[in-house]
DNA sequence: TTCGGGTTTTGACTTAAGTCAAAGGTAAAC
DNA sequence: GTTTACCTTTGACTTAAGTCAAAACCCGAA
């Protein structure tokens, strides 16, 4: 049921049953495969999006193709929130414009999209979502001010060496004991997130396996020396 | 008087004059010369600022010293209330810390302390509050796309471009005819800012100059190809 | 099982931008 | 006016990371 997927969505946690109903009603499920564009950045905006199943990259190209990715987003999360409150309280308008450009990047990546006028309405009328949308905004600039300050003051190799820890200890969180990540993207993509490309990528990971600091099969990545990893990522 | 001022800035104008008169109590006034440290990403928060005269930059440092800044904030802005939120709803917890640095680049820069508890329970019982505070946090989730964009997916001499135009975009909005800037920081910090160092900005300006796109004297910049000084930007 | 696409790795080379060192400038301080 | 301290520029050199091209690998579809 859609509703009980919803409650677990962060920013509406604090709604109450017959609010969720009517985010159900207002809500339009959409399903895409690996590679289909979500939408572009030069498309008008209708509104934000929640994942449910899937992962979804936020990017932008440069005028030559080279790509960045901004994040990252799996399930239960939510993406292009920002345009909501462009100029908030004026009329919205139908001049804006999604942030970024957002594709699909496994099979069955199924959102949900929620119209942009619809949802201010159900906004306006309930303080609490406001608060968590704060709070979610709060996160997101966290996470961004993050991402600068690796790609602007840490070279590729700390870079790669602060992911796979990142990594490790989400996956230590959920899991058990041995130091072991899978990567759930592929190395391009990876290598665009971390702001290079995948040549240099390769190589870096290579030369932290030559330095045995990590073991690397495919996409499993095995940390065999945490200690100089974490020297090597500062 | 303060609560004049307060009105003038944004996430405040949606406030009472009794909830301005509330806030001008608790807040706290604090007068800065140049470089002089206003918070360190180390310190316990206490709560964030709002910028009544000079100017301030938001910053981070590697582990060797390089240094990056991610804002500058003029009069009428605030800085710091991203830790305001996180884990809004539970406690406050004094564990939390600034986010960055934050140094004053000009002599009497005063600023206002908002301490984080108080502002909380004003922040409770007023949700217009709220949405102005998302509506600011959105338009900064922009400014820090926009900048990892130019970080990641243009050289040095677009990024100079870009923020020369941008600049002079700003001051014609106030302003009269010709494209002519003047820097409000030293050139050390804009290197900074864009994500360089001095000497290389130097030698950038110095080639735009030579190809006839701008005049640099000290602080000043005249724009004398503006068509050619986009092209370069994009 | 082979084909054909994309992905990943490797090697040789280039280059944008950083480092280091020194010299000019500028402006406030003495 | 001279000193001092910082800011800015210039020159010579280094280097991290990108480009280009090709090979190897991997995997699903025919």
């Amino acid at each position: 049921m859609i509703s009980d997927f919803l409650k677990k969505v962060y920013i509406f946690s604090g709604l109450s049953d017959e609010e969720l109903e009517r985010l159900t009603k207002i809500a339009r499920q959409k399903t895409f495969n690996k590679g289909d564009i979500i939408f572009f950045d030069t498309e008008p905006y209708l509104g934000f999006y929640v994942t449910i199943t899937g992962l979804t990259k936020i990017y932008k190209i440069s005028k030559d193709g080279r790509e960045h990715i901004l994040h990252l987003i799996s399930p239960f999360n939510t993406f292009a929130e920002v345009p909501l409150f462009e100029n908030f309280g004026e009329e919205f308008e139908d001049s804006f414009r999604y942030p970024a450009n957002a594709m699909a990047i496994e099979d069955d990546t199924r959102v949900l999209l929620i119209p942009a006028r619809q949802f201010r309405e159900l906004l306006e009328s309930n303080s609490k979502i406001c608060i968590k949308m704060v709070s979610g905004f709060a996160k997101r600039l966290r996470h961004l001010n993050h991402h600068i300050e690796e790609l602007t003051l840490k070279d590729v190799t700390k870079r790669v060496a602060g992911f796979i820890l990142a990594e490790n200890k989400k996956a230590n969180q959920l899991q058990n004991g041995l130091h072991k990540i899978t990567l759930n993207i592929s190395k391009n993509d990876l290598a665009a997130y971390l702001g290079t490309i995948p040549e240099t990528l390769s190589r870096t990971l290579k030369k932290l396996q030559d330095e045995a600091m990590i073991n690397v099969e495919g996409k499993n990545i095995e940390i065999t020396d945490i200690e100089r990893l974490m020297d090597a990522a500062v």
